[in-house]
DNA sequence: CTGAAAGCGCTTACAG
DNA sequence: CTGAAAGCGCTTACAG
């Protein structure tokens, strides 16, 4: 025969208190004598109680969630950033759920129409290319506790943090450049996005300072995609004075661009020397292992689901964009430009 | 001034109706007349109402969501298998929770403690090396409606969706004793885990089939990662008379071995040939192209997901696992076997 | 330190 | 087709 599983109604009737007793010592409030406590977690346990977050959630008018918004849950870069946040929100007990916004980009009212029916507390999203008003779903006009992490609009002032592109891009060109390389492209990732932008500006800046050509043939469109990168390579393998050295806006660009070199005879680094973005696990096991800007993907995370969890409690968001720092990983896909290449 | 979002209480007034038609009408029940219909759902609209998911599951007493057990969220393959069953859930306006169980492994009373709170209505768990006993946290010992996915307990006849990893490993070893290799070895997964046994054990069966040797000292020990790959090389530098093939139990361990051999000289396809598993999205980009067993990725938490639908609904489970096609990908890193090598 | 009671926002048998 | 009412399992001011 088929029950109901054991409420606080249960417990309280065995232990001889209130449920408001029984609630206040799973809560650990301090008002509960040590008796009592013992009398309630007996029973509880004699009954093989379950505590219910969903009644407490409807109680508390919240739904002990927040969600991920994930532009493409495939790629290892972003369920990295992903895993961070789990980490930190399952410490809080707050269950994470995961949205792809692949495909569901172009009608974001999904996404808004999912976020409105009180389903989380608040959101962390990679999707920089999210119009924030998609999660203007409150009641009061107001906005659910949101914070960019990774990406994040180029328009207003919003919660985010971010690695620090402008100096990754500095640092891959000037470690180009270091290397005796004059003429030097950069493959782009996906047009209007600000790490796009951001990571392009200052390629453009550094090579400037150095007094070096920035020529606009040696810019290759892309999308941080393996296959952008291998579309890049052919970009460049039908250019005639092609540039000698390539920074990639992300490693799989970096890869597949050296797959595709490689498959019509051209050697990385001897030939072209190449440098990635991102240092995902497979980077330094590449052939050449790639010469990269690592980013604290983990850490991404984890400081968005600090910093969400900072704005569930009311403490609000620092007003500046939390800046992470990436480091130059040197390692066999950039080289000397030797007289020959 | 901060009001309270709208409830159906709030609709109900305004259309001049009883919460029970609200209701209904949110429902799509039937039974309520086009009229009353009509004047409900613009009172909706007046008031900006916005459904609350989190009272209806407390009513219907449930939650609402689901939990998929990822062992590893930063490892492509399971981030993949996420998306396919993200994308079947979300179309069900069923919430999608992430678990890492990496380190939660060791307690799986975590994992118990967090599922036994009315958290999830059900389970996809993607981590063989979880004991199903860790579900039974229903009242009535009842277990929550379970799947596994890619990966699945030795002992029971728990329900599961599985790639065909027999045939998967007997296509892997006949592709190189038809390229002529006679000297096989294998570069196992995590021991005891489920996958690695029936690749390992196929290997050896169509090995033997083949009237070839099975060769302890062809075996390497390993776990499915990109150092596991590495070390295996370390090993097989090792050995006097080193196998001319190997067929690694992952993508990522063929790409961590042909990256060590690399880095010693030996070169792939040419010194010796190599064959993944699982074929990632960078496998077709690697240097060389790795040559592997597609598994049907999204697709296995695609019908995942629809099994999990289905044993929600009461329908059970089907007695024998879903088993899902592979498919021999021939690409750069295998040859035939030459004189020298 | 503890209890009685109201209420979170829905759903659903029951009655009409 | 519709309404009144009970109830899902908690939490929390309020009173003592």
């Amino acid at each position: 025969m088929i029950t109901r599983p054991p409420s606080i109604k249960d417990v309280a009737r065995l232990a001889g208190v209130s449920t408001a007793t029984v609630s206040r010592t799973l809560n650990n409030l301090s008002s509960v004598s040590p008796e009592t406590r013992e009398l309630v977690m007996a029973a509880a346990g004699e009954v093989g109680y379950r505590f219910n977050q969903v009644a407490r959630n409807l109680r508390r008018r919240q739904s002990g969630a927040i969600a991920v918004l994930v532009p493409n849950l495939g790629n290892p870069f972003f369920s990295d950033i992903l895993a961070g946040i789990e980490s930190v929100m399952t410490q809080s007990s707050i269950n994470v759920l995961v949205l792809d916004t692949y495909g569901l980009s172009a009608q974001s009212a999904d996404i808004a129409d999912y976020l409105s029916s009180h389903r989380a507390d608040g959101i962390i999203c990679l999707d920089g290319s999210l119009d924030p008003g998609t999660f203007v779903t409150q009641h009061n006009s107001g906005v659910l506790p949101l914070v960019f992490a990774c990406e994040w609009p180029a328009a207003g002032n919003i919660c985010s943090v971010r690695a620090d592109n402008i100096r990754g891009a500095q640092l891959a060109i000037q470690h180009l450049v270091d290397l005796g390389h004059t003429r030097i492209g950069h493959a782009e990732g996906p047009a209007a996005n600000v790490l796009t932008i951001e990571r392009c500006r200052a390629t453009i800046e550094t090579l400037r300072e150095n007094k070096l050509a920035v020529e606009p043939d040696w810019f290759f469109k892309g999308d941080f995609s393996l296959e952008s990168g291998a579309a890049a390579a052919r970009q460049w393998l039908a250019i005639d004075t092609p540039p000698s050295a390539v920074f990639c806006a992300s490693d799989l660009m970096a890869i597949g661009m050296i797959s595709e070199l490689n498959a019509n005879g051209i050697a990385v680094p001897d030939d072209i020397s190449v440098v990635g973005f991102d240092d995902i696990d497979i980077s330094r096991y590449f052939v050449p292992a790639l010469t990269t800007i690592r980013q604290p993907t983990g850490q991404l995370g984890v400081v968005a689901a600090t910093t969400l969890l900072q704005q569930l409690s009311a403490e609000g968001c620092a007003d500046s964009p939390a800046l992470l720092d990436v480091e130059l990983i040197v390692r066999a896909s950039t080289a000397r430009l030797t007289p020959g290449s």
